[in-house]
DNA sequence: CCGTATCCCTTAAGATACTG
DNA sequence: CAGTATCTTAAGGGATACGG
C-alpha cells in the first residue's frame, strides 16, 4: 500500500487522504508514534518498549515517518553512535488529532467491535 | 495483519486497539464505508461508485466489516438477487468519529504530509 | 549501538472466468 | 446481479547474521 500504481477510486482519489491513510495501513506506524508520545526514544529503547518488532521492520517504520515528517532522527557523532528519535509538530498534532479519536472511540466501542468478531464463524 | 500470532508488545497489547486500527490497515475499508455515508448501497453501485476495486477485494472487505458489525447486508430473495449494504449504528460512529477526525487533520496538515513525502530521494 | 542484508513466509490486492 | 474460484504479483513482516 505504499505506491499507488492503480488509485483507490474517487471516493478517495484525494492524495492527501491516501497519504494519510497510509500512515494507518501500516499497523507499526501507530505504534512507534505512540512510543515517542513522552519524549525522544534512542532506538533501542523504542525497541525494547514495543517488545515484538523486529529489526528490520523497526528501521523501516521509522525511516517511513521520518520520510512523511512525523518524526526527526537527531544523529550524534559519537562512537558508539547515537540517534535520537523524537516526533514533529506535525507528528504530535496526528497522535493528538487522528489516533487520540481513534482511541476515544475504542473506549466507548471497542467492545461491540470485539463482541461481533467473537461470533465470527471460522469459515 | 489480519492475525495476530505475535502481538504488537505492551503499549497496544489491548485487544480492543488492535481490532480497531486493523479497521484501516486494509486500504479499502474507509475506502467502502465512506461509499455507504450517504445511506444504503447495493452491491454494484458500490463497485461502480468506488471505480477501481476488483470483484474479490470488494466482497472481502463487505465481509471483514460486516463481521466487525460496522455494516449490515440486507438481503432480498429475487432473481435476480439483491443485497443493500447500509452502515450500522457502529459503522456510523466510526465515519463520524475516527475518520472524520483523520479527515479534518488532513484538511489542515495534508500539504504538510505530501510536501514531506516529494523531498523523499528515491533510494 | 545503529543499522543493513538475506532468506522465508504470509497476505493484500488485481484480473478473469465461472456459478446460482 | 451477487458472489465464488483460481492464479499471479507485490509487499509486509519475522528471524538472524553481518557491517560501520
Amino acid at each position: 500500500m505504499t505506491d499507488h500504481p492503480h488509485g483507490r477510486g474517487q471516493l478517495m482519489a484525494d492524495c492527501r487522504l491516501r497519504a494519510a491513510t497510509d500512515l494507518l495501513t501500516h499497523g507499526w506506524d501507530p505504534v512507534v508514534l505512540a512510543a515517542l508520545r513522552d519524549g525522544p526514544q534512542r532506538r533501542h529503547q523504542l525497541r525494547t518498549a514495543i517488545g515484538t518488532i523486529s529489526e528490520k521492520v523497526l528501521t523501516q517504520t521509522l525511516r517511513r515517518l521520518t520520510d512523511a515528517g512525523l518524526i526527526t532522527a537527531q544523529r550524534y557523532a559519537q562512537a558508539p553512535p547515537r540517534v535520537d528519535y523524537a516526533l514533529t509538530a506535525l507528528g504530535t498534532s496526528f497522535l493528538e488529532g487522528p489516533m487520540a479519536a481513534l482511541a476515544a472511540w475504542i473506549t466507548r466501542h471497542g467492545d461491540e467491535l470485539l463482541q461481533a468478531q467473537e461470533h465470527r464463524i471460522p469459515h
